[in-house]
DNA sequence: CTGAAAGCGCTTACAG
DNA sequence: CTGAAAGCGCTTACAG
C-alpha cells in the first residue's frame, strides 16, 4: 500500500553481503545457526534500510497469515467487546493481527465468515458465541484451528474452549435466591443453542430441584439476550396473580430491560422484585451499579484465547484440545 | 490453515483445459476477454473442485491484501463500536476483511499499528479518532490511503474525511440553550487534539459570543470523553456560588457521568441543570432515554468509509481526497 | 480470445 | 554456518 518501492529481504541480503536465506533465518531467530558477525551485519543492514518484512510474503510461503479471526455475535455488546479487546491485545503480543467479524448469531453469516477466513489463511479462529451450522461442522471435520469462547462447540465437545463453568454458576445463583428466601422464582434464559445459556439454566434448575423447590415450568421465559427481550418478557413476569419475586436473567442486558419495566410499573428492585444478571457487563459500573451478577473474567478469557494462537497456528492445541475453565465470581450488589 | 491440500487455480485450469491466466481473468470478471464456452467450463471446474482462491496469493501478486484496518480509540465505546460494525459490514460487501486495532488514544500505539498494517499490505486504513503522531505524519507523506473519521487529519487538512460539521452542531446547541434561556452555561469539552471536540467547542463558543453572551472561560472544563471524567468534573460544575444551569457535554458518556453526580447530589435534570450530549450513543435508547444530544449517523459514516476502499485501495480517493460531510440531527429529549 | 513465463517477498529442504 | 534454487498461489504484461 505504500507508494515507496518496497525494501525486500534481498536488499538486506545484498547490503549485508549474505544470502537471503541467511537473512531470513536470522530474522526468524534461528540464531544458533549464524555467526555473530553475520548477525550484526544483518542487523545493521536492517536498521540502515529501515527494512520491514512484507508479511504477505511469509504468509504465502508458510501458507498461514499472521492473523487471527474473531467471530462475535454482537460487536456492540460491551461484554463481548471487552473480550474482543483482550484478544486483540493478546494476539498483537504474539505478532498477529485480529480480523473482526460480526456473525449476528446467524448460522449463514457464521459459515460465510469461516469460509472467508480460511481463504485468508488465518492462523486460527476464535469463535465467540458459536451457533450450530453446517459450515462449522465441516470446518471442525477439516481440523481447522477453532477455539470456542463462552459457548462450547455444538459438535465435538472436546474442541478447545475457554470460559467459565456455567452450570456451577447457575447453581450458585439458585442457592443465593434460596438463602434470601425469594419466592416465587422466575428465570429468563437465553437461547437453547448456546451451551452457556443452557448450562446456566440447568445448573439453576437442578439446584432448585435438589433443594426441594423445583422451578415451575410456567415461570421459565426465553430471551435473545437483548435488553429488548428482557423488557418484553418483563410484562408477563411481573403480572398475573403471582408475579415473580426474583428473576434470574440470562445476562445483564436482559436485567436492564426488566429493570426498566419495573421502573415504569413503579416496582422497586429489590423490594418488590429481585434481579440477578450474568457476565458483569462493563456497563454495570456506571449504569447499573446496583445489579447483582456473575462476573465472567472477560480480560482473562481474551488473554487465554490469544495465547492459544501463539506459535504456528495452534498446532498443539489442535492435538491436545484444551478445555480452559476460568473462575467466575458472584457479585452481590443490591438488586438481589 | 486447512489440513486438506489446497486446491489451486492450476487445478481449475487443468480441469477446464485452459491456462491459469485465463482462469484468473475469468474469475476476476474480465469476461469480455473470454469466450462463453471457456467461461462455462471454468465455472463448472470451480464448482466441481470447490475451488476457493487463496487470497494471500493474489495479495502478494498485487502487493495489496484484501483487508482494511480500523484504528479506533476505544473498542468498548458503543458509538465507536457502531461505526466499526458498519465499516466491517461495508468492507465485507466489497470483499475485504477488517482488522481491528485499539489505539487507546495513544500516539505510540497508533504509530505501531500504522507500521504493522503497512506491512500487512492493507488496502487502506480507517482512522477513527486520530491523534497527532510522527508515524501518522510520515504515513501521510508516503501517501498511504488513510481515511479520517470523525476527527480530521492533524497534518494535511485535505485528506479524505468522513464525519459531520462539528462547528455547526456546536452552534446549534448554543442556540438551543439560548432559546431556553439557560444561564449560566458551562461546557465540558473533549481533548484539544481532536478536531471534532475542538470544533464543537468553537462553534458553541462563537455562537454564544455572537449573541452577546460570551462564555465565561472559568466555565470551560476538560474531559477525556469518559463517563469518569464527566463524573469528576461535575463536582466543580455543580458547586460554588453560581452552579451551572446548563452543560454542553463533549459526548454522551460525559453526560452520563454528570448525570450520575446530579443524582447523588439530589439535583434534578433538567429542572436544576440541563444536560446536552453528543453522538447519540446507541446506549441512550435503553439507558439514557432522557438525554438531548446531537445524533451522529454512525452507520452512514461506516458505510461511506467502506465505500472509499472499494476497488484497488482508494487510489481514486488518494488523488481526489474527499471530504464527506454527512448530516447530523439535533435530538431534543427531556434533559435540555 | 488465449497461453507461456516472469514476478510479487518470503521460507526451507538440500547440498556443501 | 551458509547459499542456490525451488516453491507458496496468484496476476499480468507480452506475444500470438
Amino acid at each position: 500500500m505504500a507508494k515507496k518501492k518496497q525494501i525486500t529481504i534481498d536488499d538486506v541480503a545484498a547490503r549485508a553481503g549474505v544470502s537471503t536465506a541467511t537473512v531470513s533465518r536470522v530474522l526468524n531467530g534461528m540464531n544458533h545457526k549464524a555467526s555473530l558477525d553475520t548477525r550484526t551485519r544483518i542487523r545493521s543492514a536492517v536498521e540502515e534500510l529501515e527494512y520491514r518484512p512484507v508479511r504477505v510474503g511469509r504468509a504465502l510461503s508458510m501458507m498461514q497469515s499472521p492473523t487471527v479471526a474473531l467471530l462475535t455475535p454482537d460487536t456492540t455488546n460491551a461484554f463481548y467487546a471487552s473480550i474482543a479487546d483482550a484478544i486483540q491485545t493478546g494476539t498483537r503480543r504474539i505478532g498477529k493481527a485480529m480480523i473482526l467479524c460480526n456473525t449476528r448469531e446467524q448460522a449463514i453469516l457464521q459459515d460465510a465468515y469461516i469460509e472467508e477466513m480460511r481463504s485468508h489463511l488465518v492462523a486460527g479462529i476464535a469463535l465467540l458465541g458459536a451457533v450450530p451450522s453446517p459450515g462449522l461442522e465441516r470446518a471442525l471435520a477439516d481440523d481447522m484451528p477453532i477455539v470456542f469462547i463462552n459457548r462450547k462447540s455444538p459438535y465435538r465437545a472436546d474442541r478447545p474452549f475457554v470460559g467459565i463453568d456455567n452450570y456451577a454458576a447457575g447453581g450458585d445463583v439458585a442457592k443465593h435466591f434460596m438463602d434470601r428466601g425469594y419466592y416465587p422464582i422466575s428465570v429468563v434464559r437465553g437461547p437453547w443453542d448456546s451451551s452457556a445459556s443452557r448450562e446456566r439454566f440447568e445448573g439453576f434448575r437442578d439446584a432448585l430441584a435438589a433443594s426441594g423447590h423445583p422451578i415451575d415450568p410456567a415461570r421459565v421465559y426465553d430471551s435473545d439476550l437483548s435488553m429488548e427481550s428482557g423488557y418484553i418478557q418483563a410484562e408477563q413476569l411481573l403480572s398475573g396473580p403471582a408475579p415473580a419475586r426474583a428473576v434470574f436473567c440470562a445476562n445483564d442486558p436482559v436485567a436492564y430491560g426488566i429493570y426498566r419495566r419495573c421502573g415504569e410499573r413503579g416496582l422497586s428492585v429489590p423490594d418488590d422484585v429481585a434481579l440477578f444478571g450474568f457476565d458483569d457487563n462493563p456497563l454495570n459500573e456506571w449504569l447499573a451499579p446496583w445489579l447483582s451478577t456473575v462476573s465472567v473474567p472477560s480480560v482473562e478469557i481474551g488473554t487465554r484465547v490469544a495465547k492459544l494462537f501463539a506459535g504456528s497456528g495452534m498446532a498443539s492445541a489442535r492435538e491436545h484440545p484444551e478445555q480452559c475453565i476460568v473462575p467466575y465470581q458472584m457479585v452481590i450488589r443490591t438488586s438481589a
